[in-house]
DNA sequence: TTCAAAAACATCGTATACGAATTAATCGTA
DNA sequence: TACGATTAATTCGTATACGATGTTTTTGAA
């Protein structure tokens, strides 16, 4: 009986190791960065945003791997808290030019070396830390442009 | 001035390539579940819930690695759907039993053929699927036991 | 036996995410 | 130069997540 593929069991499957590691760092920094305000999301557009200098929302977007739609209303906090400027591009008004403010380069500095150290602590393999990352980026790749089989439940009563 | 750590560049990053290819899966389970109102995080509880039989919110919620305050609501959906039961212990009334149902299974059957061979197509190693997932597997165990350092902004302006 | 503490779920408030629809501005081309 | 496509950003609807809090039931020690 025991025919079945191997994703049988969750942890064998890539995609739920990534998953589950996810949410772990999210924990993880949430509870280093709480007292700020500050987020993951928000940490890894501010690094897009100071590697990039002022660009556009949809070059942010790219750059940092979320989509404009989500970004929007993250920007938009951000600058309430005076971490980055949103103003519209004066030669093409649709453009919204974003910005890092010092503030916002204070914030990221500290937190930066906040995420360093706490790397450093989990004490990994630096050779299978960049042997892992030279993976998932090629996993990445193929996910985003490989074409989904299509699931269906015709018929299921 | 370049003598900042390697964290520049988000690419560089596990956490961030982690964060990301998260996404970039949580996408394509997206379109392909989409005809049928399953999505991945619903896909690993009836992984899980299928894989060890009935059981409690909480043993469930320790199987497939998700909150029992993220399970509640899921599972309450899906018990509108068919896919699974919900009923109260008699010996404990504190306790809810889940048990999946045979259109559940059935819907089980399918995503899991389909998550397959999407997978299958992806083309991937399989001896580094193998050596990453344990590389995921031990860093997720020091996640979650780290002790966060703390981020601070006192003293920004 | 009582009644505070603990356990198991559920609910609440907030923060991402994403596809789809909207709005406003710019482009192309007939 | 009109005016339908395109583009950029935002808004909307829905679906996770998680910490904190609330509710009900059960335990355990005085």
């Amino acid at each position: 009986m025991d025919q079945a593929p191997n994703t049988e069991d969750l942890k064998q499957l890539l995609c739920f190791n990534i998953y589950s590691l996810n949410r772990a760092f999210g924990r993880y920094y949430q509870a280093a960065f709480s007292e700020t305000g500050l987020t993951y999301p928000k940490f890894v557009i501010l690094m897009a945003l100071d590697a990039g200098g002022p660009m556009s929302v949809s070059a942010l977007s790219t750059r940092a791997g979320v989509e404009s739609n989500t970004l929007s209303p993250l920007l938009k906090k951000m600058a309430e808290f005076g971490a980055l400027t949103r103003q519209r591009a004066e030669d093409d008004e649709r453009r919204v030019e974003v910005a890092i403010t010092p503030k916002g380069e204070e914030m990221l500095k500290r937190a930066r070396n906040v995420v360093e150290q706490g790397f450093q602590e989990l004490g990994l393999n630096p050779k299978q830390i960049t042997d892992t990352i030279e993976f998932l980026e090629a996993t990445h790749a193929r996910v985003e442009n490989a074409e989904p089989p299509k699931l269906s439940f015709d018929g299921i009563k």
